[in-house]
DNA sequence: CATTCTGTAATTATTTTTATTACAGTACAA
DNA sequence: TTGTACTGTAATAAAAATAATTACAGAATG
């Protein structure tokens, strides 16, 4: 993964928890964030199937946060966008002739699921609540 | 960073590993890798800046490990291949006139950095030898 | 001095990510 | 009941990042 949706989840989160539980427009989500209106639609179509935050269709729509921000923890915001691992993924095929290329990807799969636990463990040390505190 | 330069770098560490300190050629590598010869001789030249490898030019040359493995620690690695933060660069410019925007950035920042720490922490409780031995 | 390597630059191809365009459908409100 | 302001979503295009390829100078060896 090295595109952006970890940041820009976070952000939608961050914006969402300001509005108090009121509704926010993608559209000037995407003006704070400063990213097209459709990523952010996206962005949050998978914030919604993940439970943390709900939207309203039609006119003066737009989405709002659907928990608490204290139950919000940002390692399961991690999880939610995470598509492969953060070490990069073992996409490659070594040859299978070489009796180090053969198994490989199975050793670096386990190094980096472990790796990858230790960094979501650690995020998950804080929630939104926290990390929205830094802006007041 | 979304490439592989980390599972390329200790791909090539163990296959020098294996080599026992014999010089092994950019091509063998290429070949059990799986990828191409000058992508290797660039790892190769990250890994000798950092003293993990050494490398001889000419007729029968190649690289081999500059250090005994069990003194190449995983986590130092990947700090020799890290290029940006794991969980997405801040390169977004949010909106300044966001009171959000302005300012999430630096705090993103903080967060990657603690949470790549706890990666580099995880990683680091691990040798080349460690890694190595799972292919016995 | 031919051969087999590394080192490195330049270019091209491929893949991934992001932006854009477009439009159907929903809800509100006058 | 109709215009307006949104979401949801697909399709396409543009841009950026990554990897492959080509090319060749220079080093070491036999």
């Amino acid at each position: 993964m090295s595109n952006s949706r970890f940041p820009i989840s976070l952000h939608i989160l961050t914006l969402l928890n300001e509005a108090k539980g009121g509704v926010v427009s993608s559209e000037y989500l995407a003006g704070s964030i400063n990213i097209n209106p459709v990523l952010v639609r996206k962005e949050i179509m998978n914030l919604r199937k993940n439970g943390f935050v709900g939207s309203k269709e039609g006119k003066g729509g737009g989405s709002f946060l659907a928990k608490n921000a204290k139950d919000i923890n940002l390692g399961e915001v991690y999880k939610s966008v995470r598509s492969s691992n953060v070490l990069g993924q073992s996409k490659n095929e070594p040859n299978p002739k070489c009796p180090i290329g053969r198994q490989i990807n199975q050793h670096l799969d386990s190094l980096y699921s472990d790796a990858e636990n230790a960094l979501i463990a650690n995020l998950s040390k804080q929630t939104l609540a926290d990390f929205a505190s830094k802006f007041e």
